[in-house]
RNA sequence: GGCUCAGUAGCUCAGCGGUAGAGCAGGGGACUCAUAAGCCCUUGGUCGUGUGUUCGAAUCACACCUGAGCCA
């Protein structure tokens, strides 16, 4: 619960992303999770560090270029700018990009192969098989379906190769990492995916290859110039690479110098053997510590079904976002979704989620007792402060130890658990005016009850946006504004000095006669569109 | 073929031995500060199927059905 805790750096990845396609909604789905998590430690005052990326070499990559008659780098740099173009889109706040092909990672990940050469981890041998250039991976031939396809790629007909690669000896590693996941309960995430993990691997691990011949758009082996790195070995190093400063050499020492262990790889289920069995494996083998934790989230389907080129039911994120802009999406998919679990998209589910919410929720709480503010109480917050509001005020009794659960829920990656608590406290505040009807109160000439009332919902608002901004950050920072506040949630250095964890994590910190804003909806209610639905 | 997980109100899920709950959606009402919002009330389920254990099962056991996943 507490393991993400007490430290003052933190740093996190998404997957490096294949850029043999236009990111899909998984890969944004990944990534506004683990940009909700650098934020919120952000908010609490970590140096944090967020690395996406993405990996761009391999045979699949290659032969993409060829169909679309582009050089193998057009094609990576093509596709990788359409990565950071959706992660403008959806104000996700990366502090590395990490790519494949830059030459300092070349050095990274040779420094790396000769460390685990010395070790006498890597032999070379014959591997004869049937190989998926889609997967990369060799598969079983009684996996393969329909005379020879592939299982996962139906229309790619798997190869057969019969070459020399050169192995890592993953099997030396068995009872190192049986004894990591022993010791670390929460080194794989979450416990379904663990019990896969530990499944698979008490079964016996096999050596596996790292390198293939006759291919060009790689890294080439170090000690054997007719090789080129297999792209996984390759890829995984770039979250070492990553973690050097630009002025950095490459070298690993200084990779690991500030941010190593990673304390959290975020990624998709499918590729939890990768970072969560080979991974750690070959850090062993190179005399390097594992990361803390690894998460494998679970997919993504569309109104119940599963998404796929072939069905013709993929859900652009780009369309999505212009649609309904960067909060709505994040707070659809980080609310709605357990995570870890599978999920599905449902575009009548998020406009309900959305205007419930956010909307009739948050947002119209806000535009109501701005409203009442201005009115009753000269445009300024009441001059009063938390203590002064009585200890059985029913928000003050839920806010005051908001923080320590929502901050619970953030840090066992439960963002639903934490929209959930942080809703729940605007439910409250929206039944609270209904029962003190501060109008009636104003027209009686309750001054100091309305005051009351007032300053209790508008702090309410405060410290539920407070605790949202890691997933609503638009929406939050315009709140904070409409308090009086000159925070912007996108600018850590703006709320680091002006709204400390340590401060504005509790409820009752609301200056006492602060300037209000004009009261002008900050959520404007979503309507399902009546044609061209997603 | 082996193993794991899931199947509870229209939707998303909680409950995991004592005769069914939440949020959203749907319906009704009173109010008016507000984004036709909010508040109050409410319709709605033989808890996948069958058999068993038990005084008593959504909750335990076994079998089966459906779906998802792992078994390089």
């Amino acid at each position: 619960m507490n393991d993400y805790q007490g430290s003052h750096q933190f740093s996190l990845t998404t997957p490096l992303y294949y850029v043999n396609d236009l990111p899909h909604i998984g890969s944004a789905y990944t990534t506004m999770a683990a940009d909700a998590i650098a934020r919120f430690k952000r908010l609490e005052g970590n140096s944090v560090l967020l690395v996406t990326g993405t990996d761009e070499h391999g045979q699949k990559i290659q032969r993409t270029a060829e169909e679309k008659g582009l050089s193998p780098q057009a094609q990576c740099d093509k596709i990788a700018a359409s990565f950071d173009q959706l992660w403008q889109k959806l104000n996700i706040q990366y502090d590395r990009f990490s790519r494949t092909t830059a030459q300092r990672h070349e050095a990274i990940v040779k420094e790396f192969f000769q460390r685990v050469w010395d070790n006498g981890d890597i032999y070379l041998a014959q591997k004869q098989g049937w190989y998926c250039v889609s997967c990369e991976e060799f598969k079983e031939q009684r996996e393969l379906i329909n005379g020879g396809y592939c299982p996962i790629h139906i229309n790619k007909k798997a190869e057969w190769r019969d070459e020399e690669n050169y192995f890592f000896r993953l099997s030396k590693y068995q009872t190192q990492l049986e004894t990591l996941y022993q010791e670390n309960p929460d080194f794989i995430q979450p416990t379904t995916r663990r019990n896969e993990v530990l499944n698979f691997v008490k079964q016996g691990l096999q050596d596996f290859s790292i390198s293939r011949i006759n291919l060009d758009w790689g890294i080439e082996v170090p000690t054997d110039a007719k090789h080129t790195i297999y792209v996984w070995f390759d890829a995984l190093l770039g979250y070492v690479t990553a973690l050097l400063d630009p002025e950095d050499e490459p070298t690993l020492e200084n990779a690991l110098a500030r941010w190593w262990p990673i304390d959290v790889h975020f990624i998709g289920k499918d590729i939890l053997r990768f970072h969560a069995v080979y991974w750690p494996a070959m850090l062993f083998s190179a005399g390097i510590s594992p990361p803390k934790k690894v998460f494998g989230h679970g997919f993504l389907t569309k109104d119940g079904q599963k998404m796929g080129k072939s069905l013709g039911n993929t859900l652009d994120p780009i369309a999505l976002v212009d649609r309904y802009g960067a909060d709505a999406v994040r707070y659809y998919f980080l609310r709605e979704i357990e995570f870890g679990e599978d999920g599905d998209f449902n575009e009548d589910r998020f406009v309900n989620v959305l205007n419930a919410d956010l909307a009739h929720g948050l947002g119209n709480l806000l535009n109501r007792t701005l409203k009442m503010a201005n009115k009753y109480c000269d445009h300024q917050t009441p001059n009063l402060e938390g203590k002064d509001i009585p200890n059985d005020n029913p928000l003050k009794q839920i806010g005051e130890s908001l923080s320590k659960r929502v901050t619970a829920a953030y840090n066992d990656s439960n963002f639903s658990q934490a929209c959930s608590e942080i809703i729940n406290l605007v439910s409250r505040s929206n039944k609270y005016i209904d029962e003190q009807a501060p109008w009636h109160l104003y027209k009686q000439g309750e001054q100091n009850q309305v005051e009351i009332v007032i300053y209790s919902i508008l702090e309410s608002i405060r410290l539920s946006s407070y605790l949202l901004s890691p997933i609503t950050p638009s929406l939050s920072s315009n709140i904070y504004q409409k308090l009086g506040f000159t925070i912007d949630f996108n600018q850590p250095s703006s709320f680091n000095q002006k709204a400390t964890f340590k401060m504005h994590q509790y409820w009752g910190i609301l200056p006492p006669q602060q300037s209000l804003g004009e009261a002008k909806p900050v959520f404007l209610r979503l309507e399902f569109p009546k044609e061209n639905a997603l």
